[in-house]
DNA sequence: GACATATATGAATACCTGCTCATATATTCA
DNA sequence: TGAATATATGAGCAGGTATTCATATATGTC
C-alpha cells in the first residue's frame, strides 16, 4: 500500500486527524467567539464599557468621559446594544446605558491583568 | 454665578467628573487591551489558538486542521507571534508552533461559555 | 551541486470598520 | 405650535485587514 507522497508527515487523513478535528470548536462557536472579541477589540468600545463598569450613564456623559463625539459614541453604543453587551433605559429625551452582561467585566479584567503582566 | 447652559445636566466639569476620569483606564491600557482583543477577534486566529490548545503542531498540520491555506496560516502565525501569543520551535525545515501564553486559553474558555449562555 | 520540501513574505486586492458631517426623530418647554 | 435639546442614523471616506498568488529562504536528500 503506497503511502501518499505527503509532506511534513504528520496527520494525513488518519484516524488521528479525524479525532483532533472532532475536538475542535464548531464553525458557529468560532464565529460567535470571534464576533465577541471583535466587539471588544476597539479602543472606543473598551473605554465605553470601562466607563459603564462604574454604573449607568447617559450618552453625553459617556461621550465626555471617553473623549469622543456624541455621534461616534452613539454609533458604537448601537453596535454594543446589537451584541447585547449594553442595554438602554430611556427617560424623557435621555438614554441611559448600562452593562447588560457583567461577564464582560471579567473578560476586561482578565485582559487587563494579561497586558499588565507581559509589560 | 450663571450655570452654563449645559445640556443633560450631569457631570459638567465638576469634581465628580475629574474623580470618574481618574478611575478609568489609561490610554496605554486601553490600547493594549483593545489590541489583545483585536488579535482574538478573527475566526482563523481563534481556530489556530483552539488547535494549539491541544498541543504543539507544525504549520501544515495547523493549516489542515483549521481548513486554510498554509500561506494564510503562516501570515496569521506571524501576527500571533508578534503579539507573543504563540512561539515557534524550529526543527529542520519544520516550524512547530505552540501557545506561548496559557492565559489565552482562559479568555477563550470564558468567551466560549459566554456565547453558549446567551445562545 | 541539483532538486524537493516546509515555511515565510511581499504585493495586490476585496472587504470591513470607525469616524465625521449632515440630517432625522423624539421629547420638553415656552 | 415653535424652538431647543438628546439621541439616532445614513452617506461618504480614510484607514485597516485577511486572503491569494507569486516568489524567496532555508533545510534536507540524492
Amino acid at each position: 500500500m503506497p503511502t501518499p507522497a505527503d509532506s511534513c508527515g504528520h496527520l494525513h487523513d488518519s484516524r488521528e486527524l479525524a479525532r483532533l478535528k472532532r475536538a475542535l470548536m464548531t464553525g458557529a462557536e468560532v464565529a460567535s467567539i470571534a464576533d465577541l472579541f471583535k466587539m471588544l477589540g476597539d479602543g472606543t468600545r473598551v473605554r465605553i464599557l470601562d466607563t459603564l463598569a462604574q454604573g449607568e450613564r447617559c450618552v453625553c456623559d459617556i461621550a465626555e468621559l471617553v473623549g469622543m463625539s456624541e455621534s461616534a459614541v452613539s454609533h458604537q453604543l448601537r453596535l454594543l446594544r446589537a451584541s447585547r453587551l449594553v442595554r438602554v433605559r430611556r427617560v424623557g429625551r435621555q438614554a441611559f446605558y448600562a452593562l447588560d452582561d457583567h461577564h464582560i467585566i471579567g473578560l476586561l479584567h482578565d485582559a487587563r491583568r494579561h497586558v499588565q503582566e507581559q509589560a
